[in-house]
RNA sequence: GGGGGGAUACCGAAGCGGUCAAACGGGACAGACUGUAAAUCUGUUGGCUCAUGCCUUCGGAGGUUCGAAUCCUCCUCCCCCCA
């Protein structure tokens, strides 16, 4: 074994519940173990709330032992009401699949390790081949169902007023048999999740002493969740995904950056790999010299790096440096393009540029940076309108073919970040 | 069924015949400060205009008046009290 892994899942804070610690402890040093994490494939593509899972696995892998993620393909068809208020709408099969595919090349790409490959797995491929009876003999039969309703899931929704369906209710009888399945087919002993898997968890402990007389365990995870008690990943735009199509690796790395002080070292010891003296340094660093900004540009550069690459990461930071830099001039479409890939541009006709040109304000309005001519003037007076990242304070500022950035782009700025592209057409 | 209160700009809330594009607070936007943070401070916050100016807006439709968010009539919706 490499290393004490829940050693280091204690110093970083990951042990949120454990079924058996003194005995995991010793099992888990002992030789490699399997482990795996369950993800549902509720959209095409991974999110930040993912990371956490996800980086659990990276760990036990790193660590030596054999990981298996479990794509919840059929589970995925009843949804899980854990943490949920209200019944779920169900996602229709197609989306579905698409949804295991998506999610399933994002996992083996941050799973990536050709000596100790993680193993990715779909329930529906187990789950599809039982009948209904036979679920229910095999299965069902071990379940009470007053133990059942007193998790807190169930519970919580009994208490409610939205009430359960017997379709959600049974949520958790697939995912126990998941981890029996598991435990069958790989010798998988060990399940981990959020906190608000515990139930999930445990019940498939329980129907595994009943159906093979195995001990299985389980951990949970503290959720990640930010001081001011708002979940982590979301912003007012909505979620941060992993996938490069939904949030570009620069917005991946602004979100990093931009996170508060307050849950920087959270993320740091949940969310990266750095060891626990960089760490620590990163800890006194936001203390004692704060505007370096330390922790936030770690977090952001070790989670680009893992999630999109080199590549990505060297992207997301040149169009830091351009975003908060000085003027854009000479460069070409391609370069802009990429850049300002996630900004909203507007087209221009040409003629419109030529001669006198355009008022500024009126390119702001066409831009979107502003609803009418007056607010882009009040802008503009203000001193928050800038072309190509310079300032500009005349209120009869106009624009013309001169301006463009690049062949055929102007970059219109309202306030600190607020961007959008005017490309001119012919 | 009877009685009473209310509907105002993104939200909350004043205004109750002209000086009302409409106080104040929140939000939002911009600026300063700063660490692309937090807090703070300043400015702006219906549209068109360089602007005195014009246009649209105070639940809806009509009316009174030189003039209405403000008064009258009808309608719609909300809340409270008594049955």
């Amino acid at each position: 074994m490499n290393q004490d892994i829940l050693a280091e899942l204690d110093w970083r804070g990951l042990v949120y519940q454990n079924t058996d610690e003194e005995n995991l402890q010793h099992w888990l040093n002992a030789e490699p173990r399997t482990v795996y994490a369950g993800f549902d494939p509720t959209s095409v593509s991974l999110h930040v709330g993912n990371l956490m899972p996800l980086m659990m696995l990276r760990r036990f892998q790193k660590a030596g032992h054999k990981v298996i993620a479990l794509i919840g393909g059929a589970t995925g068809m009843i949804g899980d009401p854990s943490g949920k208020s209200a019944e779920r709408n169900l996602l229709d099969e197609n989306q579905l699949r698409c949804n295991v595919e998506g999610i399933g090349q994002q996992i083996k790409s941050v799973l990536a390790d050709e000596e100790n490959p993680a193993i990715v797995v779909n329930n529906y491929d187990w789950i599809k081949t039982f009948s209904y009876i036979e679920f229910l003999r095999d299965v069902g039969k071990n379940f009470p169902v007053n133990v059942m309703m007193a998790k807190d899931s169930i519970k919580s929704r009994l208490d409610g007023e939205s009430g359960i369906s017997y379709t959600e209710f049974s949520y958790m009888l697939l995912q126990a048999y998941d981890f029996v399945h598991l435990h069958q087919a790989f010798d998988c002993y060990l399940q981990v999740g959020g906190s608000d898997q515990w139930g999930n968890i445990t019940a498939g402990i329980d129907l595994g002493r009943r159906m093979c007389s195995a001990k299985l365990f389980g951990i949970t995870n503290p959720l990640l969740t930010k001081a001011d008690g708002t979940k982590m990943g979301k912003t007012e735009s909505g979620a941060i995904w992993l996938s490069g199509e939904k949030t570009s690796p620069y917005q991946f790395y602004q979100y990093w950056i931009n996170v508060d002080d307050a849950d920087a070292g959270q993320c740091l010891r949940f969310l990266t790999e750095l060891d626990e003296s960089t760490i620590g340094e990163l800890d006194r660093s936001r203390e004692n010299e704060p505007h370096l900004n330390a922790s936030q540009k770690s977090l952001a550069e070790e989670l680009t790096q893992l999630i999109h690459g080199d590549s990505g990461l060297a992207s997301a930071k040149k169009a830091t440096e351009i975003f908060f830099g000085a003027e854009i001039s000479d460069l070409s479409d391609a370069e802009l393009g990429h850049i300002f890939n996630d900004v909203p541009s507007a087209e221009i006709p040409q003629d419109q540029l030529q001669g006198e040109g355009i008022l500024l304000t009126e390119a702001f309005v066409v831009a979107g940076l502003a609803k009418s001519k007056g607010e882009a003037r009040r802008t503009l007076t203000q001193g928050g309108a800038y072309v190509n990242n310079r300032r500009e304070s005349a209120a009869d500022r106009k624009l013309t073919l001169g301006d463009l950035a690049s062949e055929t782009n102007i970059v219109l700025r309202s306030g600190k970040k607020k961007y959008a592209l005017l490309r001119v057409a012919e």
